[in-house]
RNA sequence: GUCUCUAUGGUUCAAUGGAUAGAACACAGGCCUCCGAAGCCUGGGAUGCAGGUUCGAUUCCUGCUAGGGACACCA
């Protein structure tokens, strides 16, 4: 819609004659009462000109009111200083609805991607080491993205770049040849093995003689060591359930591809051989590194002076597997504190000609997760794992539905649902790149600006479907009521906003939309009765009102990875 | 030290250079004989400091203060 505003107003531009620079906007103009959309062409247009902007404004709008804008506006209007508001007419607006409940969810697909082949990473777990908030972070935003991005048209896989190699696991081997219990392990591998990377890390502080050995134990690993190979898949396996658990209790699409960085192993000598070619590899310090002082990136470690691979090589590797395959574009879901490493990365790809326009790789980055209390850390004892996290609030969830519900049919698995929404929202209503605090008592409220409001507006929604008799969308819909109307007006914006989220790789903008619709909703409903009106006409209309709303709420919760939820 | 991100009511967060800075939580009131009160309505309360660019700055630029993160053999 707004791109089609900004077309109508071109052409109006055009015909009075006046310059168009292309630099104006229409955006949402601050109060309801105002109208539509809003744009800013005239004050634009005035510094070009030297004109007085309110009055290009008013020539603007009695232009759009009575030729380009005719059918659409209801009213057209030139504000100071020099704004100019649109009122979307009722018959479009009208018109709008019934497409949405004709093309069911299909009305969004504004083919923003044209099939374009595109990878989303995210979910990076850790062989051998337990699971953080962060890791949850990553893949609730990653999960988002790929459905919104899929929705849009684009044809997306993912892929999760499992952490499963490098000097982590001759550190780990080390310390497990040194210390490790069998027994203790085959309990509980994930936690026993992590004890013994996060021993081997602060004994090697005093003793760098036990650091030396774990870069050895890699080395060994590298050069393809029986022992070394058979622990290092023993690892791998003990870590597999612990993930799996995750895609399960969080209904995040299992990955399409599980590239770790093992998987790059011998795609790394290509790439060394490349770098050497273009005499980006330069030797400093018995390392090879490419120096990108002049990017203000400092220097990049390729190979180690012990001639161990490092993490970088793997991920020029990686790149450049992937884009061989067709990918397009890369999206790297990451937090925000590799964004040096990802900055070098992507900068020694262009040096190397692989990536040649800025959209081809692209950090998703965000921000962490803290404790009120303060940063939350792998190497210390008390981090919050996802599913204890989960599990926390599903028997939250589950002592308010005996509460308020009691009746309710499947109640263990409904608080799975609501629990589940309630921490995807929390993470995905905020801009991802900022910092967020972690409380419990927000991330499970289920009152206000919370996943389970959208569930259970959605709810009520499908509660007034299920006991309504007749079907039939009128031919000439009546609505009295200005809460009708916002609502209608909020459905207009759906698409928009779903292109918007797919293009700025935003999913808080859809969340917050969704928070607002659902505002909408509930104000329909408290104030203007449905199945009890009498009016053949009007309570059609308004279960045509409810059945699009609930449309909307579903197809954008689904988005988000949230369950939509006939019941609560 | 260099680079980078952040600073908005009591708290947690929004705001493509635009109009009266918007929510949620918390707090104070009100609304269930009426489609689900996990809801709705009303109220108070905020842009770290100092400059600059602009018709207009929470947003862009400079400096300062405070905090986070990253800066060659961790990933």
């Amino acid at each position: 819609m707004k791109e089609r505003i900004v077309l109508i107003i071109k052409k109006a531009l055009q015909t009075l004659g006046y310059a168009d620079s292309g630099a104006f906007g229409v955006s949402d103009p601050p109060d309801d009462s105002l109208g539509d959309y809003a744009s800013n062409a005239a004050l634009i247009v005035s510094k070009q000109v030297g004109k007085n902007p309110m009055a290009i404004a008013a020539e603007l709008a009695l232009r759009l009111t009575d030729f380009e804008g005719k059918e659409i506006f209801s009213k057209v209007q030139a504000v100071a200083p020099g704004f100019i508001n649109f009122t979307l007419a009722p018959v479009f607006l009208i018109k709008e609805l019934k497409t949405v409940l004709r093309q069911k969810n299909k009305y969004a697909r504004a083919n923003l991607g044209a099939g374009q082949k595109i990878l989303v990473e995210y979910f990076q777990p850790n062989i051998a080491k337990p699971l953080h908030l962060g890791h949850l972070r990553t893949a609730i935003i990653g999960d988002a993205l790929f459905k919104i991005l899929n929705f849009t048209g684009f044809k997306v896989k993912s892929d999760t770049h499992l952490g499963d190699w490098g000097t982590q696991f001759g550190l780990l081997l080390a310390a497990y040849k040194l210390w490790g219990k069998p027994d203790a392990i085959a309990k509980d591998p994930i936690n026993e093995l992590n004890k013994l990377y996060v021993r081997i890390n602060a004994e090697s502080e005093k003793n760098p003689a036990l650091r030396e050995k774990g870069k050895a134990e890699f080395l060994k690993l590298e050069k393809g060591d029986e022992e070394n190979r058979k622990l290092w898949q023993k690892f791998a396996d003990w870590s597999w359930p612990e993930f799996k658990a995750v895609y399960k209790f969080l209904q995040i699409r299992p990955a399409d591809n599980n590239w770790g960085e093992s998987f790059y192993e011998d795609k790394m000598p290509a790439v060394v051989e490349k770098l050497k070619k273009q005499g980006l590899l330069i030797s400093s310090e018995g390392a090879q590194i490419v120096d990108l002082s002049r990017f203000k990136l400092g220097v990049a470690v390729i190979i180690k002076s012990d001639g161990a691979t490092t993490y970088l090589l793997r991920d020029l590797a990686t790149f450049i597997y992937r884009k061989s395959l067709g990918f397009k574009r890369q999206l790297y879901v990451v937090d925000t504190r590799q964004s040096h490493s990802l900055a070098q990365t992507f900068k020694i790809l262009e040096c190397l000609g692989e990536i040649t326009s800025p959209q081809e790789a692209v950090h998703v980055d965000f921000g962490y997760l803290s404790l009120p209390e303060g940063a939350m850390s792998t190497r210390r004892g008390t981090v919050i794992g996802p599913m204890e996290l989960l599990r926390r609030a599903q028997e939250e969830v589950l002592k308010i539905i005996q509460q308020k519900n009691p009746d309710l049919q499947d109640k263990e698995n409904i608080a799975w649902q609501v629990a589940r929404g309630a921490i995807k929202y929390f993470d995905l209503v905020h801009n991802r790149k900022s910092d967020i605090v972690f409380r419990w008592e927000e991330a499970l409220s289920f009152e206000g600006n919370a996943g389970p409001y959208l569930q259970y507006t959605h709810a009520r929604a499908k509660s007034i479907l299920r006991k309504k008799d007749d079907v039939d969308i009128p031919r000439e819909p009546r609505f009295l009521f200005p809460e009708e109307w916002l609502l209608i007006r909020m459905m207009a914006k759906y698409s928009e906003v779903i292109s918007e989220t797919a293009l700025t790789l935003y999913p808080h903008y859809l969340a917050e939309y969704l928070f607002l619709l659902a505002g909408k909703f509930n104000n329909f409903y408290q104030k203007i009765p449905v199945l009890k009106e009498k009016d053949n006409t009007l309570r059609a209309s308004r279960l045509m009102l409810t059945a699009a709303a609930a449309q909307i709420l579903k197809n954008g919760l689904e988005l988000l990875g949230i369950e939509a939820l006939e019941e609560m």
